[in-house]
DNA sequence: CTTGGAATGTCAACAAGGCTGACTTAAACT
DNA sequence: AGTTTAAGTCAGCCTTGTTGACATTCCAAG
């Protein structure tokens, strides 16, 4: 208590803790962050014809393999159209599958071919490669830290999403 | 030490501390949670002519009033010809000053005028107020974690730009 | 003092990836 | 039979990134 005089401002601030100032270096904290995160796979998808959009779309169908089309929409937050675009050329290109659904024929169940899964290997490499670098540089209880804050920032059907995804992976 | 047997995976597991799983899930977090961190900005925007990169500019020139084109490319990461067009339009609209430097004419330094200022009030009380939330939430502790990790997470030079910004205003 | 290069900013044109709206097809529900 | 739902398509728009070409200003070397 009585060291808190002229500290770093993140630390022994129980009482400033909720200032205009930090409320700001966390905002733009989150902004160069962010940057950070996706630099590595924009640089290997800058060589392709393909952008953030197709990376993120590879993401998620690799982690929940035979997701409706309709899923994935809630997932990304964007329209079919928008969507669509991506898919149509990951499909003619051969990284996804599009599989009629069995029960609902309506549905389209969507798979990563090899080709496709060995791109999401590299995007995701690189990505999981700085995460880990900031991980370890931070240590455990920061990561805990970290969670934490990143999920009450989110949208509570995001952080729906979010959990879902969490359980079946797990 | 005798309770980390079925708690929830993101404490006192310093051995399996970096799985591909953790590192997924700190990926996702970002993912979803960088959404909710601009939504509320992104709603406020959408009813004017203005997007995203608008808000950028003017919170760094209100940032650092005074600015000049070129220090704010650097911190913003686009090309001067991105910026420029938003520059434009924050100047005709009367948002933005530009004057031109008195040592170097060739610089401009940017300030945001009064109705510059009520709209950077605007957006930046609503994302304040969703980063208030998430560490009131949070907590003290998770916040300087939070704060670690982005930290970390950042390129070398934008790490730089952070705590340059930082230094001037804490 | 002049001239050539570097820095700064502007204009034009293009591409990616969001969006809305209108429409089709097929399957499922009622 | 009629309605709803899932998916896909086409057209057109907007924002925001990119490159390329160009104007202005500054500064330093000849």
């Amino acid at each position: 208590m009585a060291d808190g005089r002229m500290m770093a401002p993140n630390s022994g601030e129980s009482l400033l803790f909720l200032t205009d100032e930090q409320l700001r270096q966390g905002i733009e904290a989150m902004f160069f962050a962010y940057r950070g995160f996706t630099a590595d796979p924009d640089r290997i998808l800058a060589d392709m014809a393909y952008g953030r959009a197709h990376h993120r779309a590879i993401h998620f169908i690799n982690r929940a393999p035979g997701t409706t089309v309709n899923n994935l929409l809630n997932i990304l937050g964007v329209t079919k159209q928008s969507l669509n675009r991506v898919l149509r050329t990951l499909i003619a290109d051969g990284l996804v599958q599009s599989r009629v659904g069995r029960n609902d024929k309506r549905e389209r169940h969507l798979y990563l071919t090899d080709e496709g899964r060995k791109l999401e290997q590299e995007l995701s490499d690189a990505q999981r490669a700085r995460m880990r670098m900031a991980f370890r540089t931070a240590g455990p209880e920061a990561v805990a830290g970290f969670r934490t804050v990143l999920e009450a920032m989110m949208d509570p059907e995001m952080r729906q999403s979010f959990d879902r995804l969490r359980e079946s992976g797990a």
